[in-house]
Formats: structure tokens, C-alpha cells, sequence
DNA sequence: TGAACATATGAGCAGATAAACATATAATAC
DNA sequence: GTATTATATGTTTATCTGCTCATATGTTCA
């Protein structure tokens, strides 16, 4: 049993872990991974716009005024997050959300900064 | 009034952002810097191990096997988030969560990650 | 087939960031 | 006062990230 010094609660939080539901170490990277992507002004605002309708590429990039390569890697980060999916129409590719937990998330932040 | 092209729906969003309650741009930044503080493993993992219990700088370091100072510095992240508060006790300083929205941002991340 | 449009991808660069290291501040005991 | 312990902060460095530019892929239509 690891033990350095008196006041170390490592044994306690040990203990605790085996028995409870705190995260292990590889879920917490992958929620790290998951912030990350709310964590960037760009996604965020992709996210919030799709909150209310489909949008193609071209419409984000203008809306954002944006180029459309700066949107499209964006997007392939909202993809490997599994937080927005796309349907082809013609040329185009509608985005909309893919994750029913975005708004949630966003309501929840956005009461803390409201605070 | 801005119209690039016919499939552009820039007038649309911005008539929806009058009315409704999307985020200005100003709030999703705000939003971006709040996620991006969970967007970190070494503030995460603190984080959740102040979800039980208050610890100081020494245990939290001792049990994420990190230096104090690298602690510390995500320490002062987290307060300028306003996402934990510490008490003096001695020479120790006792860190706690000061937010009540973080256990349930956590548990709609993990929802998310799970699926 | 080729031209035009819509989107995606790869490379490079500038700015951001997290940890390490050195050092400063704070609190207690002597 | 000094020594010791606990924590905080400033600086540097290596890594990461988001944008731009160039280019490739995909789709429609003539």
C-alpha cells in the first residue's frame, strides 16, 4: 500500500474508487477529449447553429464568415466527436446535430457563466 | 441586408438570433472558455476527486503522481473558473468544487462517451 | 467527357498551452 | 528573528491546435 505522509488521503481515495463510480483514468481522458471539443469558440458556434436547422457547408462558412476549409475541419472534429452527422442533397452535405446531450451541455454551461 | 446566394440561409439566422435564445457571440466565447477548462485530463481528474471530498495541493499531486506545481497552476485554472474554492487550514490550503453544475456536466459527458 | 460547384483533405505556420524548473510567498514552530 | 513546510507564481520549452493555402474528391449538368 502506497503511503507518503500523514495527511495524504491517497489510501482513502483508493479505496473509494474501487467501491464507487469515479471515473478511471481512461474515462477521463476520453471526457477530456470530449470537452475539448466544446472547448473551441468555432465548434461551439457550428453546434449552436444546428441546434435549430440543417445547414450545408457554405451556409456555416457565410453565416460564420469564415472560409469553407476552415468550417469543413471543424466539422470532420464535430464528426469524430459523434456530435453532428451529415446527409448528401445534390452537391451539397447538411450538417445537424448527431448527439442528443448538446443542449443539455450548453444549457448547463451556460447557467454557469449566467451565475 | 446580407444575401450571398440563393441556398444561404444567412438571413434566416439572423432573424431566429433576434428572437430566440441563442448564444451571441460573446456567450459562446464565454461558453468556449468554460469548456475548455473541463477539456483537460489533469483538471478533470482533480475535479473528480474533489467531487467526494476536499484535499489539499500535497494529496492531490501525491495521488495524481504529479509535481505540486503542475498542480497548482491547473489549481489556479480552476479558480478563475470559478469551479473550485479553497479554505486556509495551517499552512495547507483545502480545495473543494465551488460549482454545483460540474457533477452534472460530468454525468452528461460520460452519458455520451458510454454510447 | 469536361466544366462548374460543393466539400474534404494535407501541409505549413503562428499562437496557445501544459509541464518542468526555479523562485517567491505564506504560515507555523522554534 | 530563522527554519521548515505548504502553496503560488514566473519563465522556458515542447507539444498541440486552428487557421490559411493549395489541392483533391465528389456531384451535377451540358
Amino acid at each position: 500500500m502506497v503511503k507518503t505522509k500523514d495527511y495524504c488521503r491517497i489510501n482513502e481515495v483508493i479505496e473509494e474508487e474501487m467501491t464507487s463510480n469515479i471515473p478511471v483514468d481512461e474515462e477521463i481522458m476520453d471526457l477530456a477529449d470530449f470537452f475539448k471539443v466544446f472547448g473551441d469558440p468555432t465548434r461551439l458556434k457550428i453546434l449552436s447553429l444546428l441546434e435549430h436547422r440543417e445547414l450545408c457547408v457554405h451556409d456555416l462558412a457565410a453565416i460564420m464568415d469564415m472560409q469553407q476549409t476552415a468550417i469543413s475541419h471543424q466539422l470532420k472534429s464535430l464528426r469524430q466527436a459523434r456530435l453532428v452527422r451529415y446527409r448528401r442533397e445534390g452537391k451539397m452535405a447538411l450538417y445537424s446535430l448527431s448527439d442528443s446531450h448538446i443542449k443539455e451541455i450548453f444549457s448547463t454551461g451556460l447557467e454557469h457563466i449566467k451565475e
